[in-house]
DNA sequence: TATTAAATTGTAATAAATACAAATTAGAAA
DNA sequence: TTTCTAATTTGTATTTATTACAATTTAATA
């Protein structure tokens, strides 16, 4: 259930703590980009005693070993991704949805011309998705 | 002194107040990708008067005509940067500084071939600028 | 110059993130 | 296994960024 996500935080010398585990999984298995608000809600349910600050802090421990990314995309809060392969985002400004764009950057060439050490690299598009400009149904009912 | 700025709003058809051109004006000689509290700061010492909300309102409407663009590059703050050719930035995690890159992305036709109408497109790097890796001083001071 | 819709101001409320002290716990050592 | 300690979790209190909104002021038209 758990091994692959204690081998994670083993190889990051991380102290694994269930509550670690339960946020490491759930951005696993939820590649929706979650909010700290969003994971906490979601499993506060099968464990009541969680705190919010847990999730804070766990996130930043996550992100400092680069288990998972931060996404800035939407402005005035920070959402949460699993790391998994480059991949760039593409956010629904009607349905708010945000889609991975498995495209890589091909500009980070260039910058290390520059001379800067380039640790992360974020490509985000917004706009309109397929979904929505079809105008089919969406999560905001517009 | 504030030719340009009235011509940018009359050509996009926004009602002409001295905030407004003041705000413009700010980012378009600024290019330090400020915050609406630095936007604020800066302008109030000419007019104490100003409203921190006028400076919200302000880059609300001058972003949504497409004359500025938010940039969400450092998480938990939207910062602001007047329209100016496509470019990428690059934030450095040591001193701060927000660096204009000068590429565009190669990425947008395929998002297109995707079916989503792109309306923004954002780059963003993450790292140790080159002025800092030298170990030079920074405005941290670190 | 008078009019009116829109913008500005200031205060209050909301939301996201951080700080911190007390209680609890993971994991190493005995 | 039990003990011990540093690290983690929890909960509360702050701070900071943003939004909401009513009253006042103003831009731009007639």
């Amino acid at each position: 259930m758990f091994e692959k996500y204690v081998r994670l935080l083993k190889e990051s010398q991380i102290k694994i703590t269930p509550q670690r585990l339960e946020i490491l999984k759930y951005l696993d298995e939820h590649r929706t980009h979650p909010t700290v608000d969003e994971i906490y809600s979601a499993l506060k349910e099968n464990n009541p005693a969680l705190s919010k600050t847990t999730v804070y802090n766990s996130v930043d421990i996550l992100l400092n070993h680069g288990l998972i990314q931060s996404i800035t995309i939407s402005g005035s809060e920070l959402r949460y991704d699993f790391k998994h392969g480059m991949h760039h985002h593409f956010l629904c400004k009607k349905c708010g949805e945000i889609i991975d764009i498995n495209v890589e950057c091909p500009n980070l060439g260039c910058m290390l011309e520059c001379g800067h050490e380039v640790e992360e690299v974020h490509g985000y598009f917004k706009g309109i998705c397929k979904k929505c400009s079809k105008g089919e149904t969406n999560r905001n009912g517009s």
